[in-house]
DNA sequence: GTTGAATGATTAGGGGGCTAACTATCAGCT
DNA sequence: AGCTGATAGTTAGCCCCCTAATCATTCAAC
C-alpha cells in the first residue's frame, strides 16, 4: 500500500464533464494515467501482501534479492552504499533497512578489511532459506495476475509502458544523477 | 518517492537465467510485472514532484480533488468518513490529512448542525485559488507523458492494464470490504 | 606530514501510511 | 429512563521512506 488512491475511478463521463472546466485536461490521457497508478497499485498490493504474511516489505525484500542475485555470482557481498545506488533509495534508508533485516538475523555487518569506513552485508543461512520458502509463492502470484495477458499482448504492454516511462525519463529526469556537464 | 524498486531493472537475460533455479518464474509475467511497477512509480513521480514543489502530497490533492468535485456538485461540502471511504484510506489517516490541510488554511472543520458527532470539511476560497493555479500545470504533466502514445494504443493501454486489474480484483480482493454472507 | 575535500555509515527529525484503542454521540429495545 | 451496540472522529504507537546533519576514515594536495 505505497500510494494513496481513488477507490473508484471517476469514469469516463465525468473526465469529459471535467475537461469543460479545465481545457488542458485530455480525457483520454488521464484515463491512461489514473489506470496506471492504479494498476499498478494493484499490482503492488498483491504481492505486498504476500510479504507482509511473512513479515517481510517491499524494500526489506529487494535488499534480500540484491544480495541473493550478488551471492550466486562471484562476490557473495555488498557494502550498504551499492545497495542502496542499486535499489534506488538513499544510504540513510539502507541504514534503516539492514538495521531490520539484522534484527529479523537475515542479513549479518561485517568490517570491511581494506577500508575501516566500510561494511560487507551477507545474507544469512537463514535467509537462503527463508528465501527458498517465499519465492515461489512470489512468482506464482506474479504469474496469476498476468495470467489473462498472451504473449503478444504482454509485448505490446511491455512497449507501451515502455514509452511512457521513456517520455518520464527525457522530460523529467530524477533529480538525483552524478552531475555530468562540467 | 511511494514504493521502492530498482533503479535498473533487470534485462530479460537475467529473468531467463534466473527462471532456471526456480521453475515457477516465468520471464515474460515477470518483465510485464516490473515494467508495470515501474512505470507507475515513474508516472506517480512526476506528478507527486509538482505537488513537492506546491508543498502537497498526494494523499493532500486527492483530498481536495474530491472536495473540489463537491464543490462543483450540490453538497459544497463532505463529512472525514466519506472522504476517507472515497479515498480509499483508513479514517485515522483521513484525520491525519485534514489536520495539515487545515492547518494550511486548505479547508476548515464545522460542526453538523444534525448530529454532534459530524464534522462537514469544505475548502476554503484559498484552496480554490490554489487549485486554480495548480491544475493546469498537472493536467500539462499529464498529457505530456502520455503524448508519445496514440489513441489506439491509449485504448489498448487501458484495455491490457484493465485485464491485469481485474485479475487482481477477482483473485486478491482488498480486504477491507464489508461482509456479505451470513 | 598536515590540512582539507570526499566518501561510508549513521543519527535525528519529519511525513504519511497503518492498526488498535479510546471518547462522544446516537439509536434501538426493554 | 437506561442499557447495549453501532458509528464518527481522534489519539497513540508502529513502519518505511525522506532530508539534513554528524562522525570516522581515506585520499589528495600542498
Amino acid at each position: 500500500m505505497p500510494l494513496l488512491l481513488l477507490k473508484d475511478l471517476p469514469r469516463y463521463e465525468c473526465l469529459l464533464e471535467a475537461a469543460k472546466q479545465f481545457p488542458n485536461l485530455d480525457p483520454s490521457a488521464c484515463e491512461v494515467f489514473l489506470n496506471l497508478l492504479r494498476t499498478g497499485d494493484e499490482a503492488f498490493r498483491v504481492t505486498d501482501e504476500h510479504f507482509q504474511d511473512n513479515g517481510l516489505s517491499q524494500g526489506r525484500f529487494t535488499v534480500l534479492m540484491l544480495l541473493f542475485d550478488k551471492a550466486c555470482g562471484q562476490s557473495h557481498s555488498c557494502t550498504p552504499a551499492e545497495l542502496a545506488e542499486r535499489a534506488g533509495v538513499t544510504r540513510a534508508t539502507m541504514t534503516g533497512l539492514i538495521d531490520t533485516l539484522e534484527r529479523d538475523a537475515m542479513v549479518v555487518r561485517k568490517p570491511s578489511a581494506s577500508d575501516r569506513r566500510m561494511l560487507s552485508v551477507e545474507l544469512t543461512p537463514r535467509a537462503l532459506d527463508f528465501l527458498a520458502e517465499l519465492l515461489p509463492e512470489h512468482f506464482r502470484r506474479i504469474n496469476d495476475l498476468m495470467s489473462p495477458l498472451t504473449d503478444s499482448e504482454r509485448r505490446t504492454l511491455v512497449r507501451l509502458l515502455g514509452k511512457i516511462g521513456a517520455r518520464a525519463a527525457e522530460a523529467y529526469p530524477m533529480a538525483n544523477s552524478a552531475a555530468v556537464s562540467a
